[in-house]
RNA sequence: GGAAGCUUAGCUCAGCUGGGAGAGCAUCUGCCUUACAAGCAGAGGGUCACAGGUUCGAGCCCUGUAGUUUCCACCA
């Protein structure tokens, strides 16, 4: 960048190649420096399936504004990225892809369908780390890590291990909810829920000891086939005379007994409610409770079950090797093979046709549904791996209770807590190959159950050579759970283990606390014996610009990569930094971006102002000997931004730091500090020089401050800018000063600027063009202020001379009044006398207004004796200032009237 | 059923521990003032959802109401 600059800052010529440039400096790298304080940042892994969208543009922006700000304020600042292998949803790419060709994966077997996956990561896995870099994103590359790498899998498999050790981790059937289009048990929190649209079937079961019939209702008829009970409540005095009795389960004419129990709620419907253990949750519990045989009817793709199945499971059984908790399965007969909805059907019109559908009622229901595919979940009893969550949960709890890991914000705990006080254990085998598989084997013998971490081919208890691993794979969060310190080497105690952990902040959307933020909290608390992380942000969703999620299927998606084309990086996180208060949604909209984009425009024109000025080559970024009042105003005013901005981060009040910074450059810094400078600028000599110094000094420093926010425009301007360093990247962080606390010359020279103001303010009324030029003539208490500051009214307020002096005699003047000075201009031809008058009298109302004001305020005896007396002592100075106001405007309505 | 957020200028949103309301965009007026028209100088526009309360003082704290969004749980 040099003299010869474009009059638009083009973001397509600079980001690529300052990127490289920093990569070349290994500017991201953090070694281990034992003597600096670290700080560290684990991201959020993004799937190797995915396209960078508006959520990773934002997160990432947040954690690279941390990171470089820590950086430059000297810490050992490391951000360790990676991505997550993401189990079920790259499965089902590959799974569809292949199907496109006419291939399952049961074809080509594990093993094949494994090298295809890794394959597809390797030509995929790495799209969205170059999205990443292409945000400016300061990762430390070099560490980059997969949840799949040898040393993620190693951390798996001793988790695995220590926890089974310890009896955390467990095997049985369970009630899991069951994907029947993945295929694949998912744990709770990947299920999500969705109105839909059903019927309530009422239905009629007979009493077998009484003939009579009793009716219930359900959702879901075709589950009536795994009926083992029908539930009462005990309480239920319409029902009292049925305790103890069966009905006759229709269409298989089973008996089946009639059992109280509390989960039947007089409330609702008729009192009565079927059980079927093995397809609902909460028949599941009342089987339990009285001792019910599990009668599975569903096949795990979602068909009925038939003989195939049935034989199967007799065979188990006579194997010996059936836990007590498995469940049988039915032959269903007529309707085996069906698939659920058909069977719905098919069992609907048995049941009309024997009498035993007494009604239909509409009905809309919450139903679960799969995170990944939104299929409809069914709940099914199925031997699964768990995690018992209890005694993991309660101390992951206690350290953020004790304030050892931070929300913000805080809000953020109430919903954390009220998750992992009542979260039931995790399901964590998936029926899936791609991911970690579960390091246990089973003897094909005796049934024996090792867990290890390496393969197990004897088996320890009865010397059976035939032992034969789960083909189950675990829940991707599993691995992401440890991803903090998985990263950093454990089980290995490397250095950067002990030197980075725990971590500092974690970044992340409210969206993913359950999956990902718990899950880590327990397992750092549970194998490091420490928090992960001290703080955990929070930000909200970026919505479309009417509000509403991005989503694939609304196809209202802005991709970040074409807006970063359109109007650069830089533009894109300063839009979603900007306005953006934590754990609050935000809208997206292109209007944002342009504005922004308009800011890094008018930076770089500032910067190529002060370029064209500058003729000193071998300028050092430093202060000039003398300081001028304007300049003492500036540099104040930057020393308080410099400390407003470091509080803010501090604060995690990010949006509003960079509002701040934003604000001194375009106002304090561009209108008015760089066109007070012009005349001096003109007119060479040291005062000249010392604006030029000023002006470099302000605009480097300026510079670092934003650099977090807009890391390529500040980097390309300050290597441009006389800069000490290789990069602004590695530059330090500007800090408060005392020495440039100018607080009288900072008020002296707001008079000025009040004054300027209010002349620009009527001539602007009075449509005078700036062209036309007219002698000023000011009365004020500070003389020599004003008298050090009249050229600035030449070039700022079209003043043809300056006249600093008293007793001005112009009654047809215009004047101006503020509240340090009185201003005459004569521009006779243009007056209006009676609006003048008017303008006047209306100014003096006002006036008049605030004084009655403050006086009520301070004639308060509450407010004067409770209110700490630097307000108190405000308030006087402004009745004082506001009374000399009014004697002025009085005088000149005076001299108006003569 | 439980919980949380939001409601501030026409629009999108800031507003830290309470001390007489801000930005961007949009609108209107005047300017090509040799860094920038993606700009400059001005202007208009708000009973801070509503009702109570605490306080000398409330956009901010407390209670309630309404609208809206979201999360959790349940739904035989």
């Amino acid at each position: 960048m040099r003299k010869e600059l474009e009059k638009v800052y083009d973001p397509k010529q600079v980001e690529d190649r300052i990127y490289d440039f920093w990569l070349k400096g290994n500017y991201f790298h953090a070694e281990v420096e034992p003597d600096k304080t670290p700080y560290t940042i684990v991201i959020p892994p993004p799937n190797i399936t995915g396209q960078l969208h508006m959520g990773h543009a934002l997160d990432n922006t947040l954690q690279d504004i941390l990171i470089r700000w820590r950086r430059m304020q000297g810490y050992n600042a490391l951000w360790m990225p990676g991505t997550d292998h993401a189990s079920i949803a790259t499965e089902a790419k590959i799974v569809e892809a292949m199907r496109k060709e006419g291939i399952t994966k049961e074809q080509i077997g594990r093993e094949a369908f494994l090298e295809r996956a890794w394959k597809w990561k390797e030509q995929y896995g790495g799209r969205i780390i170059q999205q990443l870099k292409k945000m400016g994103s300061s990762c430390d590359w070099a560490r980059e890590r997969f949840t799949m790498d040898e040393g993620c899998s190693k951390a798996v498999q001793e988790v695995f291990l220590r926890l089974y050790n310890k009896g955390l981790i467990y095997r049985g059937n369970r009630m899991v909810n069951w994907c029947p289009h993945c295929n694949t048990s998912i744990s709770d929190a990947e299920v999500e829920y969705a109105p839909q649209n059903g019927n309530f079937w009422h239905l009629l079961y007979q009493v077998k000891e009484t003939g009579e019939y009793l009716e219930l209702a359900t959702t879901r008829p075709e589950t009536m086939l795994g009926d083992t009970a029908v539930a009462i409540n005990g309480e239920d005095p319409r029902y009292a005379h049925l305790h103890g009795c069966h009905v006759i389960l229709p269409l298989l004419n089973k008996e089946i007994p009639i059992v109280c129990d509390e989960h039947a709620d007089m409330e609702k419907g008729t009192g009565v409610v079927k059980i079927t253990p093995a397809h609902d949750p909460n028949d599941y519990e009342v089987g339990k409770r009285h001792n019910l045989p599990g009668v599975r009817v569903f096949t795990y793709d979602g068909h009925m079950t038939g003989a195939a199945d049935k034989a199967a499971a007799d065979e188990l059984f006579a194997s010996g090797k059936a836990t007590a908790d498995e469940p049988e399965v039915l032959d269903c007969g007529k309707y085996a093979g069906m698939t659920t909805m058909e069977a719905r059907k098919a069992i609907l019109a048995d049941l009309e046709a024997c009498g035993a559908l007494k009604s239909v009622e509409p009905l809309t229901h919450e139903v679960g549904t799969c995170y990944r595919c939104h299929t409809t979940i069914e709940p099914m009893i199925s031997k699964q791996w768990f995690v018992k969550m209890a005694p993991l949960a309660a101390p992951a709890n206690a350290v953020v209770r004790e304030g050892k890991t931070k929300f913000v914000p805080e809000r953020f705990e109430k919903i954390y807590f009220n998750w992992m006080e009542n979260v039931k254990d995790w399901c964590i085998s998936r029926q899936l190959w791609w991911g970690h598989r579960i390091p246990a084997y089973y003897c094909a013998d005796c049934g024996e159950t090792v867990v290890s971490k390496e393969a197990v081919h004897t088996c320890p208890k009865c010397g059976s050579s035939r032992m034969e691993q789960d083909p189950d794979t675990l829940d991707t969060w599993f691995s992401s759970a440890l991803w903090p310190f998985s990263t950093l080497g454990w089980p290995d105690e490397t250095p950067e283990l002990k030197h980075f952990y725990p971590t500092s902040t974690l970044v992340t959307g409210y969206d993913i606390i359950f999956f990902w933020v718990a899950r880590m909290i327990f397992s750092g608390v549970e194998h490091m014996g420490q928090t992960p992380f001290d703080t955990v942000l929070i930000h909200g969703l970026v919505r479309d610009e009417q509000g509403r999620k991005m989503s694939k299927s609304l196809g209202n998606g802005v991709d970040p990569l074409e807006v970063i084309d359109e109007f650069g990086a830089d533009a894109l996180r300063l839009t979603l930094a900007t306005g953006n208060s934590p754990g609050n949604d935000m809208r997206y909209s292109d209007a944002k971006v342009r504005a922004s984009r308009n800011f890094a425009n008018k930076l770089w024109n500032a910067s190529r102002f002060i370029l064209m000025n500058l003729t000193d080559e071998e300028m050092q970024v430093a202060l000039p000997d003398t300081l001028a009042i304007e300049d003492k105003w500036l540099l104040s005013q930057y020393n308080t931004l410099v400390r407003e901005a470091t509080d803010n981060l501090e604060k995690f009040e990010l949006g509003i730091a960079v509002q701040k910074i934003y604000d001194f450059i375009w106002d304090i810094l561009c209108d008015w500090y760089i066109e007070l400078t012009k005349s001096r600028l003109q007119s060479g000599g040291d005062t000249a020089k010392a604006a030029r110094q000023i002006l470099v000094y302000v605009m480097s420093n300026t510079l670092k401050l934003l650099h977090p926010f807009m890391p390529f425009i500040t980097e390309e301007i300050w290597q441009a800018l006389p800069h000490e360093g290789e990069s602004i990247m590695v530059s330090q962080w500007p800090k408060y000063s005392e020495e440039l606390n100018f607080k009288t010359e900072e008020a002296q020279f707001t008079m000025v600027m009040d004054a300027i103001k209010a002349i620009r303010n009527r001539r602007a009324e009075m449509n005078v063009p700036p062209s036309k030029k007219a002698s000023v003539h000011i009365e004020t208490d500070s003389p020599k202020v004003f008298e050090e500051c009249a050229p600035f009214f030449t070039r700022l307020a079209s003043a043809s001379q300056v006249e600093i002096g008293s007793g001005f005699d112009m009654p047809s003047a215009v004047q101006v009044i503020t509240d340090s000075a009185r201003i005459f201009i004569p521009m006779d031809e243009l007056i209006d006398k009676e609006k003048e008058l008017a303008r006047l009298n209306k100014e003096k109302a006002s006036c008049q207004k605030d004084i009655d004001f403050v006086q009520n305020k301070l004639n308060n005896p509450g407010f004067v004796a409770k209110a700490p007396a630097h307000l108190v002592e405000n308030e006087r100075q402004r009745l004082a200032t506001a009374q000399e106001r009014l004697a002025k405007i009085e005088e000149s309505i005076a001299v108006l009237l003569k």
